[in-house]
DNA sequence: TGTACATCAGTGAACGCGCGTTCACTGATGTAC
DNA sequence: TGTACATCAGTGAACGCGCGTTCACTGATGTAC
C-alpha cells in the first residue's frame, strides 16, 4: 500500500531476486535438471526450508527461471532491431523522422542479420538457459500458459523484419502451398502479417526453423568436425536464408 | 570357442538383450534422464546388483542405447535410400544394369525426399531415442569415440545424394565462402565429396541443419500454433531445401 | 561316463548419497490504537 | 510515543523416497581329465 517498501518488502525482493540468481547460476554450470533448492539454499546459506517463502516448489522456481530466458532473448533481439535499423537506416532518412517504408525495407537484411547475430551470441553466452528454453522439454515440467506468450517474442520480431520490406521482396517464386498448409498460413498471416504472401511466410518459418537449428547444432557439438567454430558458417547462412526469403540487398557505397 | 553356444552363452546374449530393451523402453516413456538400473532390474524381475554382470555402469548401458539409435536411424535412412532410389532410378534404366549417372542425376530429388522423410518418420516413432541423440545432451556424460562415427551416417548418406546428382545441379549461384569457412569446406570435400563445389557444400550443411532443426522444432512443441501438424510443411520444406541444393526436378510423366 | 575343479550368474544386505517437501517453532518486523 | 497484537521470515528436525554401486555369498553351469 505505501509507496516507501517496508524492510521486509525490500528484504522479500531483494531475495527473490537473489535465489533466482544463484538457481540461474546453478542451471549455467549443470544444467536444468541438476537445479536442486538444497544447493540453491546451502549457497546462499540459508535452511532449504525457506526457500519455500519465495517460491511454493522446484517446479515455480524453474519457471521463473525460464520466463526470464525468455524475456531475456526477447529484449536482446528487440534491442538489436531497434539500435541496429535505426543506425541502418538514419544515413538516408529526413532528419527527425523515422525510416520510410523503403528506407526500411533498405535496411530488412541488416535487421535480419542483426536479429540472427543476437539470438547466437545471447545462446552462446547463455548455453544451458539457451536449453532450458530450446532444448530436450524436461519429462514431467509442463509450461505454463505465461511461457507461451513469451515464447512468440522472437518469431514475432523475425515476422516484423520480413513486414518492414514487404513489396520489396524478391526471392524466388515459391512453390503453391498445399491445402492444410495453406490454411495454416492463412491463418498465421491474418493473426500476424497481413501483407506476406504464402510463399514468403513458409520461408519465414523455414528460415525460424534453420536459425535455431543451426544454434543448436552449433551448441550441442553436432557440427565439431565440419564447419566448426561455426561463425562463418553461419554468416553465409544467414544471407542465404535472407536470400531466401527475398530481403533486398543493402546498396554497398 | 565352440560354434554351438552354450546354455551360459545363449542366455547372457539373451538376456543382454532383453535388459536393453527393457531400458529402451523406460527411455521412450520417460527420457534419458529417467532411466534407473534399480528401476530395469525390477521389471525385469531380478535384483539391481544383478545387472553389473551385463553393464559395468549405467553410463554403459546408456552408451548402449545411443549407440543403437545412430544405428537403428542410419539404418532406416540407408533402406530407405536403397528400395527408394532403386525404385525411382528402375524405370529408364537398362534392365540389370544399375543407374547411370545421368538416371541417378534425375532420381537425386527423390532420393532427397526418402532421406528426409525416413529421417523424419523414425524421429517421430521414436522421440525419446530422437531426443537422446540430437537433443540437448546430459551434463556429464560425455560421448565415446564409438558414437562420433555412427554419428556421421547419416550426413555421409545426405552428401551422397547430393554427389549422385553432381554435374546436374542447377541452383541458384552461391555467395563465395569468406576464409576460414572455405578452409573447412575444403577439408570436407577432399574427406567426402570432392566432386562438389563449395557453394553447394554450404547449402548441404544448411539443408542437414535444416532438416533436424524442424524435426527438432516439431517433436519438442515448438511449432504449436503455426504450422502444427507438420506434415505439409515439413514436405514443403523439403522442396525448398532440394531446391537450395539444386536437385534437378524430375519430369514428370 | 564320472569326478573334481573352475567359472560365473544371480542374491541380498549394506553404504552413502541427495533430493523435495512438511511442520511446529522462534523471534524479528510491522500495524493499530 | 508506547503497548498489544498480527504478520511473516527463517529454523531445524523429520519423512519418505530412490538412486548407483560394492561385496561376500550360493548354487548352477561348464571343462579337463
Amino acid at each position: 500500500m505505501a509507496v516507501i517498501r517496508t524492510a521486509r518488502e525490500r528484504a522479500r525482493e531483494e531475495l527473490t531476486q537473489e535465489i533466482k540468481r544463484e538457481a540461474r547460476r546453478q542451471v549455467a554450470v549443470a544444467g536444468a535438471q541438476q537445479l536442486s533448492l538444497r544447493a540453491v539454499a546451502r549457497e546462499l546459506g540459508m535452511v532449504s526450508s525457506a526457500l519455500y517463502r519465495y517460491y511454493p516448489s522446484r517446479d515455480d522456481l524453474l519457471t521463473a527461471l525460464i520466463v526470464d530466458a525468455y524475456t531475456d532473448l526477447a529484449e536482446v533481439v528487440e534491442r538489436a532491431l531497434a539500435g541496429g535499423s535505426a543506425g541502418a537506416a538514419r544515413g538516408g532518412s529526413t532528419a527527425g523522422a523515422g525510416p520510410t517504408r523503403a528506407e526500411r525495407a533498405q535496411g530488412a537484411r541488416e535487421r535480419w542479420r542483426a536479429l540472427c547475430g543476437a539470438v547466437r551470441d545471447w545462446a552462446v553466452e547463455h548455453p544451458h538457459e539457451y536449453a532450458l528454453i530450446y532444448g530436450t522439454p524436461v519429462p514431467g515440467y509442463h509450461a505454463p500458459e505465461e511461457t507461451v506468450a513469451l515464447a512468440t517474442r522472437v518469431p514475432l520480431a523475425l515476422v516484423d523484419v520480413i513486414r518492414g520490406a514487404a513489396g520489396h521482396l524478391d526471392g524466388a517464386p515459391g512453390r503453391p502451398a498445399s491445402p492444410v498448409l495453406a490454411t495454416q498460413l492463412t491463418e498465421l498471416a491474418a493473426r500476424h502479417a497481413p501483407e506476406l504472401s504464402q510463399a514468403v511466410l513458409v520461408r519465414a518459418v523455414i528460415a525460424w526453423t534453420q536459425l535455431f537449428g543451426m544454434i543448436s547444432f552449433e551448441l550441442f557439438g553436432r557440427l565439431a568436425g565440419s564447419v566448426d567454430p561455426a561463425d562463418e558458417f553461419f554468416a553465409q547462412a544467414v544471407e542465404e536464408m535472407a536470400d531466401l526469403i527475398g530481403l533486398p540487398e543493402t546498396p554497398v557505397g
